[in-house]
DNA sequence: AAACGGTTTGACCGATAGGTCAAGATGATG
DNA sequence: CATCATCTTGACCTATCGGTCAAACCGTTT
């Protein structure tokens, strides 16, 4: 198995070695399904070594929550940062997201895990997650409401829900889903609809604000 | 504090309040967030008779979701078996969908720490999703075609991800959301926001399909 | 070759996990 | 009152958890 090059700031070789096995066993199997000898197994390391680079466990999460917390936050205000209508910069961050999650499809499973988990690091994930709502909030401001059920916030809601959950219920339901839900064609549909999603509801909301304004 | 009746099938009293105990705790802690002592002590049991009744946490927690998926299977099935055109029935659905969740707002957290956390018991969701997914895709098979990106199964996964993810992600973004997000009226308006969007999606798609169809 | 800082190891620790069990309570039936 | 099945308990077991630590390793510098 080629070991794919993952988004690494400069730190000791084995460090990272670590906090990659980490990653992909926190991200499959949760944060309590996964133990410090497991990590250091899949790393091939001694397990005090895990403590050694990082601490303890929950900072060794931490540490793996917030590499790809930065890697998202700079993939999706690069998009935000574009120019053109508000349509084509959600289409722009939508790709964005999109082209973030395919290239790391565990990010999300471990924001969900902690999401409905309850785990002690909420905080951390609410950090993660408040850039992108204040983002989107701004970036829809012009076209909707500042309050009500059409609000910005809502479409964050609903936005962020329609393209993460894809990622943690399509695989349990592959079996009926037809098709592989995770090969690349289907991931191309799923972004084709995600698209049309966001086409219908942006021009759905234009003519709501354009007739109520008259 | 009063205690709430719960979807109860026939069992010796202790059996269901440590029953209740563990969905409670699970829903909020998560699995392994949660303790067989921890379910005892809150149901003020002994914890032995956690495992005279139930058997094995594992167990436990079957019986936790199958208790739950019951409840959920009904009060759905009755919603998607009403007349009417398909855009009545979807909303019907949806508001049968949301009453459930909101009475019951610790399913879908379990149900995504499943889904997320990769536990052993996937195949358990897998079969409770199973049914909601027939259903739905046979409800749009009307009015959106079997495959592409707006197949109905694409839709299956965007509305359920809208409506779930509210109730994981809404509390964590609690201090930015402004006022309480699952105070009633946030709730009737988070209702309101998904009927608009259920609203424009089926006529965007009723749109589409008969466009396409000259 | 001695001394040194960063790295790596295996052996060990207390705490807690899920689970068992034999013995007691309890309440209905003869 | 004795019996019997169901229910309830506290004491106990083993496995595993996150974490520690002193000693060994190793490449550099003096």
């Amino acid at each position: 198995m080629a070991r794919a090059k993952k988004i690494n700031r400069s730190r000791p070789e084995r460090a990272i070695q670590i906090l990659d096995a980490a990653a992909e066993l926190m991200g499959e199997l949760g944060y309590d399904g996964v133990s410090a000898r497991d990590i250091a197994e899949h790393a091939g390391v001694n397990k005090a070594l895990v403590f050694y680079y990082w601490g303890s466990k929950p900072e060794l999460f931490e540490k793996v929550l917030e590499r790809y917390y930065h890697a998202h936050r700079d993939a999706l205000a690069r998009a935000f940062d574009t120019p053109g209508s508000t349509t084509e910069r959600v289409h722009r961050v939508l790709d964005a997201y999109l082209d973030f999650i395919e290239e790391h499809r565990i990010y999300p499973r471990l924001v969900q895990q902690q999401l409905s988990g309850g785990g002690p690091h909420r905080e951390m994930v609410r950090k993660n997650l408040a850039p992108f709502f204040h983002w989107l909030t701004e970036l829809l401001s012009e076209i909707a409401p500042s309050s009500g059920p059409l609000a910005a916030r809502h479409f964050y809601m609903s936005i962020s829900g329609m393209v993460t959950s894809y990622f943690t219920v399509a695989p349990v339901l592959a079996e009926q889903w037809g098709s592989d839900p995770m090969s690349p064609a289907a991931l191309a549909e799923r972004r084709e609809h995600l698209h049309w999603l966001a086409d219908t509801l942006l021009s759905g909301l234009q003519q709501q604000t354009a007739g109520e304004e008259e």
